[in-house]
DNA sequence: CCCATATCATTAGTACGCTAATTATAAGCC
DNA sequence: GGCTTATAATTAGCGTACTAATGATATGGG
């Protein structure tokens, strides 16, 4: 197969994959009445309570302006509150409620089944070697865009 | 390192790659008018014309109910156009006009240009390797559904 | 021929994602 | 202290994604 063609193959794979991902992870959190956004957002408060929205949006690469709506929305379903910070007047932190601690517990459990799942038989070492190229390859595609900003 | 954190780890650089690939390529191709959606409807019609909405979405795997508004917008912009079928009165065919068989072109080249720089210099049985990795995970996840819808 | 069922495109409504512009506050500098 | 600049959250407006419901047409069985 040429060159090309495997390049293609494989961008395909990643999207495709990706994809699929998201989308069975969705639907299983839907049932519960969340969404992937949503899910993300409670797994990364869980992990560090008290964030500012900024900061928030940072770790999940969203930007703030997306951040906003879907804390609003978070904070209408009784998952979060937003907290005035007292050093900075401009800032509010983010607290999970109780509820969205447990939502927040049942996220980790269904993406612990779900690995355990899709990655049963995966070898290790494969999966060691596939991370580094794939994080080769979004090296690259940074360096990219970089460029692409100076011209 | 443990098998649970390689397989986030592996998790983590999937989506981010796909994710930095999908957004460097939307940056190349916003420049010239275009989003993402649209060149990916493009680039498929350009393969193979006169494709009812119905089969169009069934490849780039969107909902049909997607599809209507991409091609609201891009009729609007002049880059393709609806034909009733003459076979089923419910059909309608889409066409690619002169300037979007011209962006369609431009497409191809911002792709292979991208894929050129980005897969430089990785390995071919690397990429081989990584692609097998990725249609199994795909395979895996697909099972996974199956199974939740029959439960 | 007719009716039940299926399919195509569409609309309505919701949820994300982005950029650009606004408002309130903070921080640095003369 | 007052002015410029930077940052936090918000709003407004657009584009894309989904599901559910609709209306028009096809299709198959009796």
């Amino acid at each position: 197969m040429k060159r090309s063609e495997l390049q293609s193959e494989f961008l395909e794979a990643l999207t495709k994959a990706s994809r699929k991902i998201r989308t069975a992870f969705n639907q299983r959190v839907t049932a519960h009445g969340l969404t992937y956004p949503r899910a993300r957002a409670l797994w990364r408060l869980a992990e560090k309570p008290d964030m500012a929205q900024a900061e928030l949006a940072f770790e999940l690469e969203l930007e703030q302006a997306t951040m906003v709506r879907l804390l609003d929305r978070m904070e209408e379903n009784g998952l979060i509150e937003r907290r005035p910070s007292l050093n900075d007047r401009r800032v509010k932190l983010i607290a999970l409620t109780p509820h969205g601690e447990e939502q927040a517990t049942l996220v980790r459990c269904v993406a612990d089944q779900m690995r355990q799942e899709v990655f049963a038989d995966i070898d290790k070492d494969d999966l060691r070697g596939l991370t580094l190229l794939l994080q080769t390859i979004t090296g690259r595609v940074a360096d990219l865009e970089d460029h692409h900003v100076d011209a």
